[in-house]
DNA sequence: TGATAATTGTGAGATTTGTCACGATTAATA
DNA sequence: TATTAATCGTGACAAATCTCACAATTATCA
């Protein structure tokens, strides 16, 4: 697991050992069970996770009550509630485990040390944000301009391995479609 | 101007009037009519730029030649085609200009070196980084959760000055319907 | 100012997507 | 393994949105 860790942080920047003990000292490992909640709506965000094994769902529950899958996590991503994170305020999505799942996590005051004491952790969560902003963007690109048969051609293209994974409810919930909708529109 | 792109960094980082001037000098500014193209789609992406004054809006053509408002920039706000100018690539987007506008620019170098050289500003771009990509996750809750009518109100109520200055046409396309149906929710 | 372009509203009908309901199948777990 | 829960497909109908068309109004700028 340390050296995926490793790997994924070299991907971006170089380090020496000690550099990367020094890191690994902010994170902690975590064992969630299938169905555990990572992160509870309403309730205080801690941590941010990074995955090391097992497969993640962020999801929205609107004021009608739905449920909305924003994003899904699986090895080698971040993910969490950014917003309460970055402002210590109350969780508005939950996190929860869709298969037993084992993270690191890391504070807000880790990632301020870090940031502050080591710039080439700054320079990797630099790098991370800016991938995630445009990665966002190209998502509302995709949402406000490809209907749902296009938008799932597209993750299946990209993503295969997540429809052996997660049940066409959640695809679709993700794609932003109704389960029905989606069966009728892969029936074909 | 200078004062404002000032109070502008100093929300988020603190500078002296040396730090200041230095961080200045690699940014130019650049003046654009209304109807100018910042960025052409298909041609290589130089900069990202800081709105001093005017209006831009960032543009996505799709593959049935539909045009969509993938975002609009005020005054105060960062914009550019970000996948490009971080990739250095041709444009997948164009950003025009929709009033006669001044902007602060950047190139890539710059960045690279503003952020290798001076910490701060590689924070302040982290700060902005991180605040993009909860931003645009929040408008992909939007997108999937919600009807136009309802983005409708959202964005009249956060950018009512928006509204009188950019057609209905631009505001429909943004929220990802057509300027009919937007015609007929706002006619109630 | 006068010609031209851009914007807006609205009707009619097609298309897409949602809602609710039901049964069949598969997966989870006590 | 027996029971319960989750998932999936599909029919029928409702609601939302799109498409195309046309005319009226407003803005642009030579």
């Amino acid at each position: 697991m340390e050296k995926l860790f490793r790997a994924h942080l070299e991907k971006i920047i170089t380090l020496t050992d000690e550099e990367f003990e020094y890191i690994k000292s902010h994170f902690s490992v975590m064992n969630f069970k299938r169905r555990d909640f990572l992160v509870r709506k309403g309730e205080k965000v801690t941590y941010v996770f990074w995955v090391i094994s097992g497969l993640l769902k962020l999801n929205y529950v609107d004021d009608a009550d739905k449920n909305h899958v924003v994003a899904f996590a699986m090895e080698d991503w971040w993910e969490g509630d950014y917003y309460a994170f970055f402002n210590q305020s109350s969780a508005t999505m939950s996190l929860q485990a869709l298969e037993d799942t084992q993270v690191l996590c890391m504070t807000l005051d880790s990632y301020n040390t870090l940031c502050r004491e080591f710039h080439k952790m700054a320079y990797f969560f630099l790098e991370k944000a800016n991938k995630g902003h445009i990665s966002s963007q190209q998502r509302i690109l995709e949402l406000i301009s490809t209907n749902a048969k296009e938008r799932y051609d597209k993750l299946l293209n990209r993503y295969p391995v997540l429809f052996q994974r997660v049940s066409h409810t959640l695809i679709a919930s993700y794609l932003g479609v109704t389960r029905e909708t989606l069966s009728r529109l892969t029936a074909q």
